[in-house]
RNA sequence: GGUCCCAUCGUCUAGUGGCCUAGGACAUCACCCUCUCAAGGUGGAGGCACGGGUUCGAAUCCCGUUGGGACUGCCA
């Protein structure tokens, strides 16, 4: 039959990239076998769950292509099942009533031998009530085994567990019952997750099949387990939401792709056999397997994201690149838009001159970010960098002399990039200068900075008016 | 503290007993190319945590040590 795996998040902040992983993953894996992908968001604790952070968790998903073929469903809306596995558990004498508070147990803690809860109520057989919690009879011997898809076998002592809380005294059954009850539920085969659930996982095996067992339940087969490796921060501690810059939502932002993000989310904890990094969505899909996952920790590495995603921007078809970079450069005429905004204005701002634009930067570019940055002066007053200023033209004669002659050559030159091209060098060698030396002043005058796109091609494309105009300004600017 | 997991260049990884003088990618360094910056090309430096076994042979198997991590909630 085939898998059906799910996604479960709890909406209670941005969408995480260990979620993104996880959820990949899952994705991954229902795509490659054919399975289903369910979505299932895990909103009980009303504490911290906010509708926004709900919302943000389906548009990050949607942005990265993670399609989901079930759901979302939400498990407040099934918290009747819940409540149903409980009773069944507990008329069958897996649960029982407890009324220890924290502070009895952590005091009857302190001289056991054991940690946690020691069982004190279990045979006590008190009456429920609003002031017991039901916990779970963990068997006193035997031992629980994961079978983990990834890492083999994994023994567990029961005797290390506690008689753990199942049911608050409000009633609300807590969380490792009620996942649990819930794939059973939508009948999950596969559970795929982050090996921080590990060492929870007994817990839940005792229960399912504590479950299978009761009358009037019906018996579900266990879920074969995959535990995926954690990833980590430089301090190789699990990625906190708190520390790490972790949202998905802020790469966006920033201008990464979703295919770029999604290859490197891959490669993290994954690699496919064939030994490539660049690995389009379909290999991905194709070539994924669970029994091929690594099995320790990975670094979140921003720096081999950013590089991945640069060769996904350079290559990109330009009509696709120049549609991709619109939330940056236009966002009035985008749907989605990112936080900082580009220097120009609607009105400044050009299509058509983007548009020819776009080819000198695209293969210079990291991220979509940096295009505003890089294509400023194009469409407003250029930003000048008083450094370079300082450099080539305001203390430098050679540079000023350079501005002056090319006003001169430029102003009766057949206005292309490259008889612009060979007039700089030409102008430079009557002064000595190689052409490194000679642009060097007029880019500063015309872009404001001494990087950026080629600048024969960007003198062209911006025409002799305006150039001539800012060679001026830049000479005007010397004896001010 | 207890339980469990993990351990190959700085990072992500390939490696499943001989193909390993340990391969690739990112980062880094040098050089080349070049109108700047990138990109690209060439080359360099850099790793099997340690100690015992098993074996003709170990990065690969076993044991131990050390180190790191996760979990240990009436959160999910």
């Amino acid at each position: 039959m085939a898998p059906r795996v799910r996604f479960a998040p709890s909406p209670t902040g941005f969408f995480h990239v260990g979620s993104a992983r996880t959820s990949l993953f899952n994705w991954l894996y229902a795509r490659h076998t054919g399975g289903t992908f369910v979505l299932r968001i895990e909103d009980t604790d009303t504490e911290r769950n906010r509708d926004e952070w709900q919302a943000g968790i389906l548009s990050a998903m949607d942005w990265l292509g993670l399609s989901y073929d079930e759901g979302p469903y939400l498990q407040s809306s099934l918290i009747g099942d819940h409540t149903a596995a409980a009773e069944a558990l507990y008329d069958a004498g897996h649960l029982y009533a407890c009324d220890c508070t924290r502070e009895a147990i952590d005091e009857r803690k302190k001289d056991a031998a054991k940690p946690g809860y020691d069982g004190f109520c279990r045979d006590r057989g008190l009456p429920r009530s609003s002031q017991t919690a039901l916990r779970f009879a963990v068997p006193r011997d035997g031992e629980t085994v994961v079978h983990d898809v990834i890492r083999g076998d994994v023994t567990f002592a029961n005797v290390n567990y506690e008689d753990f809380v199942v049911v608050r005294p409000n009633g609300v059954v807590l969380y490792p019952l009620a996942n649990l009850v819930d794939d059973r539920s939508i009948r999950i085969s596969d559970v795929i997750r982050g090996e921080d659930l590990l060492p929870t996982t007994p817990k839940q095996i005792m229960m399912w099949e504590a479950l299978n067992n009761c009358a009037g339940v019906e018996a579900v087969p266990l879920p074969r387990y995959a535990h995926l490796p954690m990833l980590v921060n430089e301090q190789r501690k699990k990625l906190s939401k708190r520390k790490d810059p972790v949202a998905v939502e802020s790469y966006r932002d920033q201008g990464y792709l979703p295919e770029a993000f999604v290859n490197y989310l891959a490669l993290l904890g994954w690699s496919p056999r064939s030994g490539e990094e660049l690995v389009s969505r379909d290999v991905l899909v194709e070539q994924f397997a669970l029994e091929d996952v690594s099995h320790s920790p990975a670094f979140f590495d921003v720096k081999k994201l950013t590089h991945l995603n640069g060769e996904y921007l350079r290559a990109m078809p330009l009509e696709t690149f120049i549609e991709a970079a619109r939330p940056w450069v236009a966002p009035w005429s985008s749907s989605w838009r990112p936080t900082t905004p580009p220097p120009w204005s609607e009105r400044e701002f050009d299509e058509d001159l983007f548009a020819r634009v776009a080819p000198l930067v695209q293969e210079r570019l990291t991220t979509l970010g940096e295009v505003p940055a890089m294509v400023g002066f194009f469409f407003t007053e250029v930003t000048l960098d008083e450094a370079a200023f300082e450099k080539t033209i305001g203390s430098d004669p050679l540079g000023q002399t350079m501005l002056a002659v090319a006003i001169e050559r430029f102003g009766g030159l057949t206005w292309s990039a490259t008889t612009l091209h060979e007039a700089t060098a030409e102008l430079g060698e009557a002064l000595g200068l190689a052409l490194r030396k000679a642009q060097a002043p007029i880019r500063c005058a015309v872009t404001g900075t001494l990087v950026g796109p080629p600048l024969f091609e960007s003198l062209e494309i911006l025409g002799r008016e305006t150039v001539l105009t800012r060679l001026h300004d830049a000479l005007a600017r010397v004896s001010a």
